[in-house]
Parts: C-alpha cells; sequence; structure tokens
RNA sequence: GGUGGGGUAGCGAAGUGGCUAAACGCGGCGGACUGUAAAUCCGCUCUCUCCGAGUUCGGUGGUUCGAAUCCACUCCCCACCA
C-alpha cells in the first residue's frame, strides 16, 4: 500500500517551505493539492513554490491549468491517485482540504449526474424546499441561503452517502501557530507579493486575453478593481489581506476535522518545538 | 472669539421619552461543507456565577413613574465666519 505524508495547514503558515525540506532531505516527490497553486501565471499572487525551492524534486500538478479554467475534484481525483500509487511514498501538500479528501479517501464521484449547467428559475426558498422534497437529511446539512450546495445536493438527491475511510497508509499532519502571529505572516506576505510584480503578473494575463474577472483566486479581482481605477491601492490592500485571513480561519476550521477523518492524524503548533521529522522518519520505516 | 454640525458597543452608523443592551454594515470569534473549495453558506459578538442579574450611548447635575433620546452646565471634534 502506498503512503502518504500529508502536509496540511492555512495559508501562508509555511506548508510549501517544509515540503519542499521534507521532500529533499528524504527523497520524496512532491504532489500539489493547493487548487490555486495549479495555476498557470499565478505564482506571484497563489504565493506558488518557485524554482529553487523546487529544484531537484520530483513534483507534481504544479501550474498546469489555464486561469479560470474549469477544474474540480473529480480531476484532481483522477490526476492524482495514479500518482500517489505508482510511488512508494509522497507528500502532498496544499490547503485544499477537499482535494486531500477526495484524493485520500473512497470518494466515490464516477456514477453522479452532473448537469450542473442547469439553470434552476427558482428562489432560495424554492429550491430548498425542492430539496427536502427529494432529500431530507441532505437539506437538513446545509442552509437555504447557500444555493450552491442546495443545487448540488439536488443533483445527488437520493443517493446513500457512505462513510469515507482512508485508501492508502496516510501521514496527516495539520500545522497551526498562534493566530496573531499567523496574520502577520499574512500581511507581510502580501506587501512581499506586491513588491515581487504581483499587479504585472495581472496585468501580463489581461494582456494574454484572460477574463482576469473570472479568476476566483483572492487578490486578482480587488487589484483589477485598482487597475480600473474604481478602488484606491491601499483600500484593494486592506481587502486582500482580510480576505486572505478569512480564508486561513476557513482552512483552519476544515483541517480540525480532518482530526475524525484520519487515522494517523497530528496537530502540529509550529510555535512549539515540533518533531514532524522524527515523525516523518518513524513513518517510514514502519 | 462668532455661527452651525457632531460626540452611540473594537470601527463605521441608525435611533431622538417606555416595545432599546441599543437596528444595520465592517471587523473579530466559532461553525458547516464528497464535483466551482483562495469557492459557498450559517451562528455568536457590553459584563457576569449567562436561570437570571449588573453596568452602558463624551462628562456632571437636573426634569420624569421611566432618558441614548428633554433641560442646564461642561469637555472634546469638524465646518464656515472673524
Amino acid at each position: 500500500m502506498s503512503k502518504v505524508i500529508v502536509i496540511s495547514g492555512p495559508t501562508g503558515i509555511g506548508k510549501t517551505v517544509l515540503s519542499c525540506k521534507l521532500a529533499r532531505m528524504f527523497n520524496l516527490p512532491l504532489i500539489n493539492a493547493d487548487a490555486s497553486q495549479m495555476r498557470k501565471g499565478m505564482d506571484i499572487g497563489t504565493a506558488n513554490v518557485t524554482s529553487e525551492e523546487i529544484a531537484g524534486i520530483e513534483n507534481y500538478l504544479f501550474k498546469f491549468l489555464e486561469p479560470a479554467s474549469d477544474f474540480s475534484i473529480k480531476d484532481y481525483q483522477d490526476l492524482a491517485r495514479p500518482i500517489i500509487e505508482k510511488n512508494n511514498c509522497s507528500i502532498i501538500c496544499g490547503g485544499s482540504g477537499l482535494y486531500i479528501d477526495a484524493a485520500l479517501l473512497d470518494y466515490d464521484l464516477n456514477n453522479e449526474a452532473r448537469d450542473k449547467e442547469k439553470e434552476y428559475d427558482l428562489s432560495n426558498e424554492e429550491l430548498y424546499a425542492l430539496l427536502q422534497s427529494k432529500d431530507v437529511s441532505l437539506a437538513n446539512k446545509t442552509h437555504p441561503n447557500n444555493r450552491k450546495r442546495v443545487l448540488r445536493y439536488l443533483e445527488i438527491a437520493g443517493k446513500e452517502e457512505k462513510k469515507a475511510t482512508e485508501l492508502y497508509d496516510i501521514l496527516f499532519i495539520n500545522l497551526d501557530m498562534n493566530r496573531d502571529k499567523l496574520y502577520e505572516r499574512i500581511n507581510n506576505r502580501y506587501s512581499i507579493m506586491i513588491e515581487n510584480g504581483w499587479i504585472d503578473e495581472l496585468k501580463a494575463l489581461k494582456n494574454r486575453g484572460i477574463d482576469t474577472s473570472k479568476i476566483k483566486e483572492i487578490g486578482y479581482k480587488e487589484l483589477n478593481d485598482y487597475l480600473e481605477n474604481k478602488k484606491s491601492l491601499e483600500e484593494v490592500s486592506d481587502l486582500i489581506k482580510q480576505k486572505t485571513r478569512n480564508y486561513a480561519k476557513r482552512q483552519l476550521t476544515w483541517f480540525r476535522g480532518s482530526k475524525n477523518k484520519y487515522r494517523n492524524y497530528h496537530l502540529i503548533n509550529l510555535d512549539l518545538d515540533n518533531n514532524i521529522n522524527d515523525l516523518v522518519k518513524q513513518f517510514l520505516n514502519n
């Protein structure tokens, strides 16, 4: 059975640096599990790995998707699993918790109808009532206002959901640190991104004819507003930093829940002395 | 110095005698989430021993059964005039 070392945690905590270090130290391949870092031409804005960081490391699923193109966890599952399975052990690093789960747990995404283009000309409440009539337990899992979830649940209504189990031998590492410190890192990282030319990166995407308004990743839409003189750089900067902090918070919540999904789960507080190297060593020798 | 406007919870901002611990927005905190996930959505947010109780609306003193809301004085801020 293939082994997988997962490095998860909120944005800005240092997952990439740690993963590259581990990959090099133990000579392991690195698989990206960060939805935004799969995008091409967005290196600065997504704080993607630099060529220096990744040099000499066998790596997968970084920077291969066009910005704003369609991609789903099913696509990720199909791409990531063969890579995991061809290696004895690999490191999966990233902040997209759902992607990680889709690859490592036995999510069955094969036989589901996908009519995502279906336009429901109904209000949130009407849609929710429809879901309630089709599948009460699914309806109970979400709120009427969460239209995207309700629409998705409508697609899978009636299908029973089984408890997900692990497909591989997994060491799950969830990184955390003092909140104020993390937020400070996020704020500082933003300034560095701007210094590194994030705005030029955005301009380059626009010049290539990419509809940058469709980019979901934090910051691009905001910086676009600045370029179009809709907002000041200061205004936009505060907003981007704030959205990034909020995102980090959501990731923290998500990965806390991973404790119940992965048997070999470790919450590592980077403020305290951590023993990640030992953990990995022990895991590899088992 | 004069005239006008204003000081409300971490911030912005409603409220202009009882239904107000005080709308709403932001921030913050907590949470949900198996096909857009850097997405989408929900809850809480004066204090406490949180049943219930106790302190709030620049300050002080009044009026009133009752005041963030009325009156007096006072301290700040802004605009315009001198």
